[in-house]
DNA sequence: TTTGCAATGTGACTTAAAAGCAAATATGCT
DNA sequence: AGCATATTTGCTTTTAAGTCACATTGCAAA
């Protein structure tokens, strides 16, 4: 699986946590919505400070973000 | 501290680790010298992809690249 | 079941910025 | 001094970021 899918499915977990709609998310990250969903679904490879907003928004670290065994060694 | 610059440091800390120059470095990583000294400088806001092949060239993990507490929570 | 609506997904496109490149300058070290 | 390493600048090419109109999906009430 690539990165950037492995990131989207990542985003799309924690904001099914949080209970948010793309579009509410979208307005709290100050980003477009269908921009989101390229995101989610891995079709944009996004920058880092692209990426902490959205993890700003979804109130989580980024230490906290990559914590998880799909961003660690094979 | 900005995002871009706890990320070049991030970086430098692991290259100097494994003893390289930013031109081994920059070879291993397949990526351009000097962009690698903006990088390191924190003057570039750099892509996921970017970020992973600097982790691989690093033998770090993303999990691990994070593991620090300048990218936990406040 | 189909109707209505909200949520999500897609493709095409522009524009802003990352990435790449080269050449000159600076720093550090023995 | 001389050499290696690092930094900076300016320019080009490539790609992320952002926007839009339309398509699809999912789900609940009629």
């Amino acid at each position: 699986m690539d990165l950037n899918e492995l990131v989207g499915k990542r985003i799309t977990h924690f904001r099914n946590q949080k209970k948010l709609s793309q579009q509410k998310f979208a307005n709290e990250a100050d980003i477009e919505r269908s921009y989101l969903t390229h995101v989610e679904k891995g079709r944009k490879n996004i920058s880092l400070n692209t990426l902490k907003k959205i993890t700003v928004a979804l109130d989580v670290s980024l230490r906290d973000f990559f914590d998880s065994k799909e961003f660690s060694k094979p």
